[in-house]
RNA sequence: CGGGGCGUAGCGCAGCCCGGUUAGCGCGCCUGCUUCGGGAGCAGGAGGUCGGGAGUUCAAAUCUCCCCGCCCCGACCA
């Protein structure tokens, strides 16, 4: 098995790394996309399913739209054309040919099958689902509309890498229409909300809740809000994202409704997504240079049953207890496998598990057996101590719990340790030069100091937090009036 | 698309500068025996159009040109 690059050789290298030693994904024949194999899709997986429930209890349903999109339709708002026309495939024809060239058989788009209308690749799906909503919706009694979808999407990205940012991802992408601005925007908070929730409860991962400056918002929106995670390398990591979208795609596909008293408006919508990308961030988070780690929320696998024995009788026995353990603790804690491959040594499993970062291990020998206990063995910190069977049932939970928990708290800590306030730019650009960071820093509010800052240091301004210090200040770049201070750093 | 690095067995690499038997090594894989509480040992074995194409040459992994892909650093982004 191939050495995983320690973090502080090479970060970047060890992702990849990462990434492969746990089986998660792998790059495909076409560039800048990617394989996603069974270890990494059950976690997406989980994923889907933890938010999807979340989605449904606050009333929201789940449909599909086609992949793809007249070109016509992304002409339709100008600033979300603007934003996405560079990164769009296009289809531009309907069949292959057969040709042979210099006695080589090969196929090409058949010049008679060219269409008349274009389609372009989804790159969010915002125009066919407001062309629909258009006639799905009539009066108020209509409203609001909450609808989710699945789905794959492609933005053609210069630059790709694993789960970050690949040409085809996977998300989630909500849309829902308001009859008032006001719900649009309650809305909007209320998945930004969902998402905190579930990066911090289930990812472990603490996030940083706020506004995007105008210059970062989703093309087409009124005002975007984010959540922002650092990883290990102290950059920041937009982790999901939600646009208040005000009127714009409803006048764009002129959809409107007609109010209790007759008067006829036009709806208020919202969109919210998150991607694979937050997979990119699960890993950055919590793994280490033994590979993966997952929190126990979030793993398929909560626990391995590494059974020991040296002979044929002491396997028999030594299985049998391991699964019935098994058997015992699903209903309590979720699926836990038995590794009962033979031709491998304990020792060779317990590395590859740790690779692997499911979240405990459970080592059951003769002589554990014996004692009528197994040891217990965490991946993060690699605690372990010996456990009553009549006791694992309590116990695996509560190690869980405190895997989680820990998980949180170092991510939390490694955050608090890394974010400073600055009022000087001279600290600034030393700060950036040596390590980064989340600064919080005092912003003169306008966009061209921004791009300025941006183009000087490769910093940009995550978000504004919502719980951030407004005690008025003076521009950290231009010292320019300020009215409170935003979060900078560099980012994924 | 610009700058840098790299493509040789599933993975990691040597060989290339200075062309020349049958292209090696470690890990992994297959078979057998001994093993088995932190990545087992021995023996035998399978696996390569040396990223692709064109050229130079008696002869190309090695030299020349073109193309493709990957990684890092920029410009763009979830």
């Amino acid at each position: 098995m191939a050495e995983i690059t320690k973090r502080s050789d090479d970060y970047s290298r060890w992702y990849q790394d990462v990434i492969q030693a746990a089986e998660l994904a792998e790059n495909s024949p076409v560039r800048g996309c990617m394989v996603i194999r069974p270890n990494g899709y059950a976690i997406w997986e989980n994923i889907q399913r933890t938010l999807d429930d979340r989605f449904k209890e606050l009333g929201h349903v789940n449909a599909y739209f086609p992949l793809l999109i007249p070109k016509s339709f992304l002409a339709k708002e100008a600033e979300h054309i603007e934003g996405f026309a560079k990164e769009c495939a296009i289809v531009t024809h309907h069949r292959l040919k057969q040709v042979t060239v210099d006695g080589k058989t090969t196929v090409i788009p058949d010049p008679e099958s060219k269409l008349e209308e274009e389609y372009i690749i989804r790159p969010t799906s915002e125009t066919v689902i407001w062309d629909q909503y258009r006639k799905w919706i009539q009066s108020y009694r209509d409203l609001p509309l909450l609808i989710n979808q699945w789905a794959n999407v492609m933005r053609w990205e210069m630059r790709t890498r694993m789960f970050l940012r690949t040409t085809e991802f996977l998300w989630q992408e909500g849309h829902t229409a308001h009859a008032t601005a006001a719900e649009g925007r309650e809305e909007t908070l209320r998945m930004l909300e969902v998402y905190r929730w579930f990066a911090e409860e289930v990812l472990a991962m603490p996030v940083v809740c706020g506004a995007k400056t105008p210059n970062e918002r989703f093309a087409g929106a009124v005002e975007t809000f984010s959540i922002e995670a650092m990883m290990q390398d102290r950059k920041a990591l937009q982790a999901a994202t939600s646009h208040d979208l005000g009127q714009n795609f409803a006048k764009a596909f002129d959809v409107k409704y007609q109010d209790a008293e007759g008067k006829v408006e036009y709806v208020w919508a919202t969109s919210w997504g998150m991607s694979t990308r937050i997979m990119g961030a699960l890993i950055m988070t919590h793994s280490d240079d033994n590979g993966l780690v997952l929190p126990p929320r979030i793993a398929r696998v909560k626990a391995v049953i590494v059974p020991i024995w040296k002979n044929d009788q002491e396997m028999a026995a030594v299985c049998e207890a391991a699964d019935k353990l098994a058997a015992e603790l699903k209903p309590v804690v979720g699926l836990v496998h038995v590794d009962k491959r033979d031709k491998m040594r304990p020792g060779w499993k317990y590395a590859e598990w740790e690779r692997k970062g499911v979240p405990v291990r459970l080592e059951l020998g003769p002589r554990d057996l014996a004692a009528g206990h197994v040891m217990m063995a965490a991946r993060h910190d690699r605690a372990k101590n010996a456990v009553k069977f009549d006791e694992l049932a309590t116990a695996l939970p509560a190690e869980l719990e405190r895997i989680q928990q820990d998980l949180f708290d170092a991510a939390l800590k490694r955050r608090t340790e890394a974010t400073v306030e600055i009022d000087t730019w001279d600290g600034f650009v030393k700060l950036f030069q040596d390590g980064g960071g989340f600064a919080h820093c005092h912003w003169c509010g306008d966009g061209a100091c921004e791009q300025a800052i941006q183009d000087e240091t490769r910093v940009t301004i995550r978000n504004i937090p919502f719980d951030r210090d407004e005690t008025p200040g003076k521009c950290v770049h231009c010292g320019k009036d300020s009215i409170g201070r935003v979060l900078f750093a560099q980012s994924y």
